[in-house]
RNA sequence: GCGCCCGUAGCUCAGCAGGAUAGAGCACCAGAUUCCUAAUCUGGGGGUCGCAGGUUCGAGUCCUGCCGGGCGCGCCA
């Protein structure tokens, strides 16, 4: 439950009662009022604008209609005040008795507490990856990865029934690049020398693309699948078999390394099959009937004109009708379909398929292709469907302060892989969510398993197992106690009276709004920095037992008060627990 | 030249769909360990929210124009 859902809700029912009664002229906008944590707690626990937004429709002064609407919240058995401060926002304390049923909820509820409604029958289409099959991912692939899929976790912990996608672009120039790499190193493997004059004599007309050590056991492989027979055919003849094997192997090379992130798309979905279905060409005749498609001539760009440019005449998409800046080409000169084209068939194939909410998560070197992209899933659902993209800025790889060297085997990059194992698959995995998709982001792989306030993975983790501590510990002090969430949950929490004690259920109180912020957002970095603001309120009362040894969370001589305070740190660890399953973090019990 | 993103403390960044006196970490200074994990905590200094207008009860947040940085700009994906 949402505290602050719940009493938007009875401000609003006062508000329809103070219309009732005459306080209020009907036909008021109710839709502007917000009730929100104040940023200072001293003004208490909720607050909210009702006051002010509608002083002016209501044509009476704010701290009236706060007055009134106070008076009216001060009665009900939940708050203790409600106070009209400022211009007219209107504070209230609530009973402590509210928090410590929150508490109790969230141990009833365990690993599920957050998870919201909001998104509750709707369906939404994640893609993320989408890297083309050309190689092993790099450290740039997996922001995006972690991104996606933290977002989509996010959005099912909202109730969302979400698909996670990966779009395959095993149709362009780029997989027949792929194609030719792998052949040569088929050659390779049957005894030819791997050189730019092999490659020149065998692929003419082709550029030797791909020249990571990655392709020699793809090479090896079909040699010892094809044996000799590929060898003396024309191109066009090989082409089509090596490229077929070639981008099998990347995609499982791909699927290897997102698995070391724990990552798994649902579904795979193939630009090629696509247009072997003739899917472009059935989504583009559809745009062709709505009248988006027609033959023009596009302006050069200015200031930047390509030395080749000259004017003819392509086929377009209107994406200007739609807010973009120029109208979009459709077709190449040879008369195919451009990768845009196939992307509109591949957007509106997931429309066709249920998903009118689709968000996708590219890199930000794409940031120019989005308005069309948007454009192009307005006009092609009739503006049902909605499209949002994540651009995920760069990631700037360190070592200590110091840019980090390059692969050897991937040739030009630092795999995604070689990040994975030195440092973890959690420490990747939380680090890619520390900051918002569209800021550029400093990994440095020494700082990041550093154990230090630098470093908020441990920092979180380490609440987590302080937490699992305190719980052994207490099993000691207390065999017959049962700290079982279950049993916490029933305990008497009347005991937890202290301001940092309470700020902390508040806290907790507070997780199923975060996840319902984030998830309307689609920012999964919120979470991260509300965990932050969780472990170090945690971490702040434990500090304080030190001296003040009333303050401990285990106190031999007080069974009672120690169950309650077993309640609010089991809630603590399974609030962590929430937060870092979103992000595919596993929570460690113990760090020694 | 045009479009998108960014500009908040010395550094790295939050800022919760416009809310009250703009926050955190690092760094710097000063403290806490017979203690449930000091991998932690407490306190202190530090700001023209790039600049200038505008919208309104209220702007770091929205609009316009500049300045600075990144990305992109017909038949690459």
């Amino acid at each position: 439950m949402n505290v602050f859902n719940e009493f938007k809700k009875i401000v609003n029912v006062e508000i329809e009662d103070m219309v009732a009664s005459g306080d209020l002229p009907s036909g008021l906008d109710l839709s502007r009022i917000a009730v929100e944590p104040p940023r200072d707690p001293s003004h208490g626990d909720l607050s909210t604008n009702a006051a002010m937004v509608l002083a002016k429709p209501a044509g009476r002064k704010p701290r009236d209609i706060a007055d009134l609407l106070a008076a009216r919240l001060a009665t009900r058995d939940e708050v203790m005040g409600a106070e009209v401060a400022g211009p007219g926002f209107v504070n209230l304390r609530l009973a402590s008795s509210v928090w410590y049923a929150r508490l109790a909820e969230a141990l009833r509820a365990g690993p599920a507490y957050g998870d919201s409604a909001l998104g509750v029958g709707k369906r939404v289409n994640v893609e993320y990856v989408s890297a083309n099959p050309t190689g092993p991912l790099h450290v740039g692939h997996a922001r995006g990865a972690v991104v996606g899929d933290a977002l989509a976790a996010l959005l099912e912990k909202a109730g969302y029934a979400v698909d996670r996608e990966y779009y395959i672009n095993d149709a362009g120039a780029q997989v027949d690049q792929l194609a030719a790499s792998a052949f040569l190193r088929y050659l390779e493997a049957l005894g030819e020398p791997a050189t730019d004059e092999t490659f020149a004599r065998f692929c003419p007309g082709q550029e030797w693309a791909y020249r990571g050590d990655y392709l020699v056991p793809v090479g090896q492989a079909l040699a010892a699948a094809e044996g000799e027979r590929l060898r003396d055919l024309a191109p066009e003849d090989w082409l089509p078999p090596v490229r077929a094997f070639a981008i099998a192997a990347m995609m499982d090379l791909i699927r290897e390394d997102l698995d070391s992130l724990g990552i798994r798309h649902a579904l795979f979905s193939s630009e090629r099959a696509l247009v072997e279905a003739g899917r472009v060409d059935e989504a583009l005749a559809d745009l062709e009937v709505r009248g988006f498609v027609y033959t023009g001539v596009l302006e050069p760009p200015k200031g930047k004109a390509p030395e080749d440019w000259e004017p003819r005449p392509q086929t377009l998409f209107r994406s200007t009708e739609f807010g973009d800046d120029v109208d979009r080409p459709l077709k190449k000169s040879d008369g195919s379909w451009t990768y845009f084209a196939s992307d509109i068939a591949y957007h509106f194939d997931k429309y066709k398929r249920g998903f009118a909410d689709m968000i996708d998560v590219w890199g930000a070197d794409h940031g120019g292709y989005v308005k069309r992209m948007k454009a192009a899933v307005q006009a092609i659902t009739g503006g049902e469907g909605a499209l949002d993209v994540k651009l995920c800025q760069m990631v700037n790889l360190l070592e200590d302060g110091q840019p980090a060297k390059m692969s050897k085997r991937a040739g030009t990059f630092v795999t995604l892989r070689e990040v994975v194992d030195r440092v973890g698959k959690d420490v990747v995995r939380f680090m890619m969510v520390t900051r918002k998709n569209d800021a550029q982001l400093d990994f440095d792989l020494i700082k990041v398993t550093e154990q230090s306030l630098e470093n908020p993975v441990f920092y979180v983790q380490y609440g987590h197992a302080r937490a699992h501590s305190a719980l052994r510990n207490a099993a000691e002090t207390f065999p017959d106690l049962d700290s079982g969430r279950e049993a916490l949950a029933e305990a008497d929490l009347g005991g937890l009276t202290d301001p940092d004690e309470l700020g902390l259920i508040k806290l907790i109180a507070g997780w199923p709004r975060q996840v319902e912020l984030a998830a309307e957002a689609h920012e999964p970095h919120r979470l991260a920095f509300y965990l932050g603001d969780l472990v170090s309120a945690f971490h702040s009362l434990w500090s304080r037992g030190n001296k003040e040894t009333d303050l401990r969370f285990i106190l031999p001589e007080d069974p009672s008060l120690t169950a309650a305070r077993l309640a609010l740190v089991r809630g603590v660890a399974l609030v962590i627990a929430s937060g870092l399953a979103v992000f595919g973090v596993e929570p460690v019990e113990e760090m020694r």
